[in-house]
DNA sequence: TATGAATGAGTATTCATTCAT
DNA sequence: GATGAATGAATACTCATTCAT
């Protein structure tokens, strides 16, 4: 048990220190001692930096995951074969966001984690996740084509990326934007209470009308790269 | 020209490189080495390297934020003490947002920069940011409140935040996203083609019906935190 | 013995090359490139520069303590609660001072970092010393107070300060001062033999007429900050 | 006058940040931008570091020795042959080193300097003094020998660079010293008194019983280098 | 005469990783 | 199975000095 102590208390320590300051500025060091353990542990028990960052997310995905398979399986049961409503799909993906870190830690440092893997330079992070956690993704999205019939393929594509952003910007930037609200409009921000905000926010956008097409869309007087 | 000169080429290598790959995986090494400029050049110049990166975001917003008060102040006079339309707003900080960064490098860095801006670990710049460019940024939603007098005011802040984050990272992470967007559907997606479909979703995401209030909602039935 | 080695080294070349040039003209360069060890390794055992500093002076100070105090033990044993004359003090100090560096190094660099330790910039060093290794000191000079009831407080203190002048300032300029000495006087100078021209001197200085007070001294004519 | 402006500013800012924190740990950033003075300016005027704090001695040394060498014609010419008493002797001497800093900066600041000199790794400056000083040093000791023809000269040497020892680590520690003194003794300590206190200290301690010889005296039993 | 720009060599320190035990 | 010691490479930053103007 020893061991698994210390691999348990690596990726508790590292998590947080990941979601605090970033990967790059959180040193084995810092981690290490923080969990009162050997500088050398990290290397022995995973091996390297980048592989303590993906079993960082792995803890977080490989139940995610699991749970989300379920969770379609059983709505494509009771809706045998007929097209699930966009709203329920939102509502059990948000629900099995919900769920897992409710288990473990805490949503935000999942989401600030999420964010991070995003924005920050671990191509191999994203190539991890792309690789291990895609097909549950890819399920989703056809199921979210099903229920959008009336979007076009790369319009849906865009708008769920919107979306993304929308969920994980706010989510993973979630202790900044809960101090500046609650100093301006002295409101207490639980994560929950801003799901509750997100879903009508999400669904509109989803549904809002199709932009112009380019032919008919304004001309364009100047060129961006 | 001679000092002119090492200045714009640390600012122009730098950047790209941070947008490239964040600020801590950049060192000074890589920009003075790729900019074939001295390695102290950037201490001489800048101070260190937070005033370089404050330095490479002043260079964008210097501009953006006189333009924005130009654009503001025509739009105030044009529509003289009336409210000025919600999209008028938007439309006026996107054609701003575009026309900066076409007179200098391309507007994808400044979104990635704009991105790691939010979200590595770098305190000082926030700060820098907040505090050199708060006002006008505190103008605009001014005028956006006066333009949706209907929406509470703590629900019109986290909309504007939900579409910041949509913007930020649809942009920011264009790259990754144009390159699966061209594969899968075969589509040729310019940064004008972007905010073209962006205009529907953000007008109707800030439109969209109050969320129910708390009192009247499902009850919450897992603690997170 | 690995790491013993390596340490032992490390203070062993420090100790000399800080005698030889000071603090600060002694890089980490300097001392692990000629103790034939690791650039890293002084920060991996000691931590950093100051830390290595200090650790420089404990390794003399603290057996110097230990045999100070037991000295000093024997001393009050000695003399059942009477009075131990100052020349008694004086000499068990002097023999103290000899016999640690006799085990070690030798008695000039010790002297040397004395030297430095008072004349350099190195308030850490100060701070450090005081701190722990100022209880020997203030039991001695309440030995030395007791020993010279006649003298006023200040006038102890100050007298005292004139002789860690003379001992310090001698001893530690001492290679240059008897590089002068043998040149013009022909004369072979051990510290040893130094150390018997001190005593007399001191004990004369210790015991010189008390200066006239301030009021009935020369006036002062002269501002002098 | 421009020219000689900066000079003097350079020189004024120089000897105290010298002072203050040791040759090494003063670069010439801190003393031109302390000077509002361009950072080229010490090598232009001075040509080099070392050359500058050469220059700062200089004009404490240049005028002290002057007024010594005039002194000590007056001197001879009052005493017209016959040897003059030591403590007149001393007493010139404090008195022209109090004379030479009271025009100029502050007597602390220059015995700081002169403490430096002697600590400090700068065997060129030590050098400097010697060629450009020593002359009026060795007429003063040659005026000592006379007044002490009882003192063997070995002896007379020593007792003198104790004294010196003594004058110099007090007065340039002086800050430190006066610290403590106020604190525990409540007493407000001027180097004019200081120099009271210093006279009979000084005169007994030359005046000194001899040591024992070497043949007399304890047997050494320990070797030390 | 004076200075802003530039530079090559240097600083202490931190890094992830390896290795002998 | 685990760890203290060690290390080579890299980090941001500072230095005194030079040079073109």
């Amino acid at each position: 048990m020893a061991q698994s102590d210390t691999v348990t208390r690596i990726l508790d320590t590292a998590e947080v220190l990941f979601a605090e300051r970033g990967f790059a500025e959180t040193s084995l060091r810092n981690i290490t001692s923080k969990a009162r353990v050997n500088l050398a542990a990290v290397n022995y028990h995973f091996g390297s930096k980048k592989a303590l960052i993906q079993a960082v997310f792995s803890r977080y995905l490989d139940p995610f995951t699991l749970r989300f398979h379920t969770a379609l399986d059983e709505l494509e049961a009771q809706h045998d074969g007929q097209v699930i409503p966009l709203e329920t799909l939102l509502e059990t993906m948000a629900t099995t966001v919900l769920a897992v870190p409710a288990e473990r830690n805490s949503l935000k440092v999942f989401m600030r984690l999420l964010g991070l893997a995003y924005s920050q330079a671990q191509g191999h992070l994203r190539r991890h996740i792309q690789q291990e956690y895609g097909d549950v993704f890819t399920r989703f999205t056809e199921l979210v084509r099903q229920a959008t019939p009336e979007l076009p393929d790369a319009e849906r594509f865009w708008r769920l990326h919107f979306m993304l952003g929308t969920v994980i910007f706010t989510l993973s930037g979630l202790d900044a934007l809960r101090d500046i609200a609650e100093k301006d409009y002295h409101e207490q921000v639980s994560v929950r209470d801003l799901i509750r905000r997100l879903r009508p926010v999400v669904v509109a956008a989803m549904n809002a009308p199709l932009p112009p097409t380019l032919e008919e869309g304004h001309h364009a007087n100047a060129k961006v790269s």
